[in-house]
DNA sequence: ACCTGAACACCGTTCAAGT
DNA sequence: ACCTGAACACCGTTCAAGT
């Protein structure tokens, strides 16, 4: 089918989109810029995703299941390969342009979402705090429910926040690795 | 002297452009917005802040100072009473509409400003870590300098993701506070 | 010294018009 | 079904002109 030999043309917006919110930000996206990178006019872009905050969602979304995908392949390892493969995923933002996770970027500018925007944020975040509860578990296995959800929620927040603090530091891995270091030599990742 | 009773301009923009700023992030800073609200025209915020990236340095570098101040009021206090107050700054921008550290949007929006910024951040964050560093040289006595440093650098991280994700959360001032019960549970806030 | 109106090239968005 | 040119009100920035 020729639809399948031909680059599909809303699946090219949703991948230059990604690639610049993850190193600028989504207030800094511009459809006239994204459609000149694919060939197109900015006019078309509006048909595929009439609004930005359209796009936005759509590119959360995408980004959700494909960690969803991530998150499979390390769900029947052991817990050290679990963790480490967790955090080796926020590692490897800095392997290209210094980049940061979408999840990161949309709650900082949440504000210039929409409020529906609120649950797909929510629903990114909870993606992640499953798998951590479940990888966490492995380790744990006495630990309450409860427990487990708090510190999967208090390793997630640390982890966005090193990888913040390490992209205002001109995107040093080091920066990123050294803290990690502390996260787990302090116990806050066992 | 008539400059001293009538409000001056430059500080007025001062003002509004950082409590914009921490509400919206910088990108999403309105020139127009801000003369509007200071009953001026743009081009007058322009003679003042020539460029944006002017006003967004002049405003980390006030902020930076006003942190110091804060610290300098915490600095003869005890352990307890000094990591509490400075964890009581991160939580206090969730009792004014959602707001967030200058220092966290800036990493996040650091592509959108110049080079010369880098140097602006990084001194913002080199205030909080001597802060921290002194703060926990109070509790752990005997501990490296170098050891200090990057615990003080590890909690300053994952205190700006915590209040990332919870003002990702909404701005829920609880999601925050259950992070940082476990930031101390675990052992990364002594 | 401080402010302004007008212009410039940008931006997201809309829509009638094309194929 | 998909794309486009043209228009709209926005944006940061510049500058000659005002006081």
């Amino acid at each position: 089918m020729k639809a399948e030999t031909r680059v599909d043309t809303k699946e090219a917006i949703l991948s230059a989109a990604r690639s610049s919110v993850q190193r600028n930000g989504y207030n800094a996206l511009s459809y006239r810029d994204l459609a000149a990178e694919i060939g197109i006019k900015s006019a078309s872009v509006h048909y595929h995703f009439p609004a930005k905050a359209d796009l936005a969602e759509a590119l959360v979304d995408r980004y959700r299941e494909d960690a969803g995908k991530i998150f499979q392949g390390l769900a029947d390892k052991s817990y050290d390969e679990a963790m480490g493969g967790y955090i080796a995923l926020f590692r490897s933002f800095f392997d290209d342009c210094n980049q940061m996770c979408l999840g990161g970027f949309m709650s900082a500018e949440i504000t210039a979402l929409p409020e529906k925007m609120t649950g797909t944020v929510a629903a990114f975040y909870a993606a992640h705090i499953e798998f951590l509860r479940d990888t966490l578990s492995k380790k744990l296995r006495g630990a309450a429910a409860k427990d487990l959800d708090e510190r999967a929620q208090a390793i997630f927040a640390a982890l966005e926040g090193a990888q913040l603090i390490a992209r205002g530091r001109g995107g040093d891995a080091t920066v990123f690795d050294r803290i990690v270091t502390s996260y787990r030599a302090t116990g806050l990742i066992p």
